[in-house]
DNA sequence: TAGATTGTTAATCGATTAACAATC
DNA sequence: TAGATTGTTAATCGATTAACAATC
């Protein structure tokens, strides 16, 4: 139990890299499009065709998990869907804070995505006392400093934030001290939190610039 | 000339990763930080602190692209701020389009960030006609049929499809037909485009899932 | 049976890290 | 000079792909 050797993880499993998880999802997403247009089955080159990926990867990114398929036939689209749904957690619900209720916050809460993958927004949160106390897009609206009290009362494991930049590490710090494990944030700053809260950060200006490199760079190669 | 060994991209230069690229723009994002809170020169020590990098990263991704440090003073945050934006085509201000005026697409035309960064959307699209001809959120709106039009007066070379996934695929094509380089695609689908055209995706759910995943995962170590 | 397709091992490929001479 | 830090090469590590026996 003492011995560790350099900073290898002590759990037993084979350490799951996260773009096999991202893909996991791109599979689920593929799967369920595969079912509404009618498919039972589907296969590792089916989805790797459709991804643009190999029918290999497809293949040892879901070893990681177990096995899923048939030898001969492929996967079943609905059997798979449940396999994975059951591996990102959201074969259950998950109730969702979001805080800031400017522009992109609001369009959030309207967002149906989120509802159809397992994911419901059950409260909000501002410091603008215009806001407080009102719904807004059917959301209850809470002021931050009672951010603790309502995520325990309505079992809020994950949250959005919306806020601009100045602000978002103070709101993700009291949104761990509150109990949040997980954090989704659309300011443009890395957040400095303890190791046991995962992030993901969406910076839109980001997603813009991999656009504009990708596409300057073209200019080099002739047509 | 005719001799090409696989697949292999007959380019000269070392081909970057596109992880490296995305790096790229979140050293961009810290270095301005830096500025603002008065720093002149910092180093790839400092930087990867920041990001939770290596220092040895910090300076390969970097060499992709020529040298831009001085030893023993580490690099001068305005200077690299500039090369990197030459790097990533970010040191001209980009025309944009946006398709679909809906929660997401209103938000993302008042979106502060873009514009910080040298994006700027310049029209709006739209099918519904009671929207369009009208300004939403000071940005006039157009049909989409009249996108080839636009696209080619206003010098748009980038655009926004925020749109349901439905209509996502022929909002793309159309985007394509009318002359765009690079799509930034937040229906959840996946794009099928001709493989000169640039696409990045933004699925909020899925971001959503890598957080309910790290959570669940988590839950097997205990503390 | 023949054809299709899996799960898995081994081979390949690529990306990250460590180390260090060169430089300020 | 001593201390700091780069750019770059070599070593390590990890991820992808190819190949194939097993299975339906």
């Amino acid at each position: 139990m003492a011995e560790d050797k350099k900073n290898v993880d002590e759990s037993a499993e084979p350490q799951v890299p996260q773009a096999v998880v991202s893909r996991l999802s791109l599979y689920l997403r593929e799967l369920q499009h595969l079912v509404r247009d009618g498919f039972e089955t589907t296969s590792s080159t089916q989805l790797g065709r459709l991804l643009g990926f190999t029918d290999a990867q497809v293949r040892k990114d879901l070893a990681y998990f177990g096995q899923f398929g048939y030898p001969g036939i492929g996967y079943r689209c609905a059997e798979l869907i449940a396999a994975i749904k059951k591996i990102l957690g959201t074969n259950q619900s998950w109730s969702l804070a979001i805080v800031g209720m400017g522009n992109l916050g609001r369009a959030l809460i309207g967002y149906r995505g989120f509802q159809q993958q397992g994911f419901e927004i059950v409260a909000g949160f501002d410091t603008d006392p215009a806001k407080i106390g009102n719904k807004i897009e059917g959301l209850q609206v809470y002021h931050l400093d009672e951010v603790t009290q309502v995520v325990r009362e309505k079992n809020i494991r994950l949250a959005i934030v919306a806020v601009p930049s100045a602000v978002a590490q103070r709101v993700a710090d009291a949104l761990v001290s509150a109990g949040v494990e997980g954090i989704l944030n659309f300011a443009p700053v890395t957040l400095a939190l303890p190791k046991h809260i995962h992030t993901v950060g969406v910076d839109l200006a980001i997603e813009l610039e991999q656009l504009s490199f990708n596409v300057v760079s073209k200019l080099a190669k002739g047509p």
